[in-house]
DNA sequence: ACCTGAACACCGTTCAAGT
DNA sequence: ACCTGAACACCGTTCAAGT
């Protein structure tokens, strides 16, 4: 009986697996953790109780649901926005700071790209939440002759950008196959401009297109700024 | 016992619910209507089933697992991009033609937005399939002075902006609890453009932008068509 | 006060059984 | 040949029970 009843690591003094108190803090915490790792589709509330060595039921004691985890880990992820500062000071060139920021916001996505779907569901509290982000950015904008709401559009059309090509990425976790030369020679054949494109998906991937794009919606927007100072507006 | 065996409404010669045999493409074309009526979260082969008026368990003889069910679906889609055409004769200005194409592909993304995420995960088959599609207007842009690799670029970065944006907003299914004007304020107090930002969301929602976005996008690409004619590559 | 086991209604999938 | 019921390992969640 003493035997059965401690093993030699066991005694009565010590709790066989001493384990930190749960609490909601840790939970949201293992929570992202899991998203991250796994992705937002693995996460359970069986796998998040395994996690901290818990059965799921016991997360019900601090958490009322599954999806006040999720709305959990979507505050956790706008505290984190909101410690966003810009990379830089302004560097007196619209177009550098607007790089410059959205590379510091694509860096930001790209520390959790499982749960952007979590902010996209909430734009005006992301912005909200990095109001310090942004704020220089407008202002460089404004400062270079941009009205206030062509340099929120401005700022809206590249941030969303950014987003919305991170979510795409993000999207293509599960590589599929991709076509054999065979199936490429056949749609050169009639149609060789697309051919040629089909190549180039190899050779420029996403990550490339990516800042090209960016580089094409500020071109674009010099233009907007350089019509608009030709003929503007009101007065 | 002939009561029992049969009711009024049942005779020996009609089954009690006649419905046309079960096969691969009518299962298909029900898990397409699933997508995109409740999402693909959504789908379950249990309520393919149902709403084909049979058990689960009968699927397994057409179709070997859930994973097929949603490969085929993005057959399904691939065969309706084989169908797109350009929806009018070039116009003789590229500028034109981008957004005409641009315009038709977003209207072919609204048909299954739920959907979006399967093609994203095979861009090179989707541009394949819909090679008809796209072939003109490549060429138009080789016409109005791209060189092939510009070209390709062009359509390739107007193409990712349309399918990123419409992901983006396929996703904000769930509408959540917008700013209150209070919170807003908040905001405005120290970061009166990201106020202003903040408000231009429910005056510019995400159709009007992506529209913007799509201008600057094709004022972008004039910009690097003059540049490269003014200092071509090779040669 | 904090954790758990059993249970319920779901899920994908297998397999032996029904007609 | 075609469909189904029971079963298994999962899921979120509830509730009564354990310590």
């Amino acid at each position: 009986m003493d035997a059965y009843a401690a093993g030699p690591w066991v005694t009565d003094h010590v709790p066989p697996r001493p384990r930190p108190p749960l609490d909601r803090r840790r939970i949201l915490e293992a929570a992202l953790r899991l998203i991250d790792e796994h992705g937002l589709g693995e996460l359970s509330m069986r796998r998040l109780g395994a996690e901290l060595g818990v059965q799921a039921m016991s997360l019900y004691r601090y958490v009322p649901s599954k999806q006040a985890v999720i709305e959990g880990v979507r505050q956790l992820i706008f505290d984190e926005l909101a410690r966003l500062r810009p990379a830089q000071a302004a560097t007196g060139h619209w177009e550098e700071d607007l790089f410059v920021m959205a590379r510091a916001f694509r860096d930001a996505c790209r520390r959790h790209p499982h749960a952007l779907s979590l902010f996209a569901t909430d734009v005006d509290r992301a912005y909200a939440a990095a109001a310090r982000f942004y704020e220089p950015a407008l202002a460089a904008l404004v400062a270079a002759g941009f009205a206030p709401d062509d340099a929120v559009d401005a700022v809206r059309t590249v941030t969303r950008y950014v987003l919305a090509t991170e979510l795409l990425v993000a999207a293509v976790t599960t590589m599929r196959a991709p076509l054999e030369e065979d199936e490429i020679g056949a749609v050169e054949a009639d149609h060789p401009l697309v051919g040629h494109l089909v190549r180039s998906l190899a050779d420029r991937p996403p990550d490339i297109l990516e800042e090209t794009g960016l580089q094409v919606l500020v071109a674009g927007l010099r233009d907007r700024l350089a019509t608009a100072a030709a003929a503007p507006g009101g007065t």
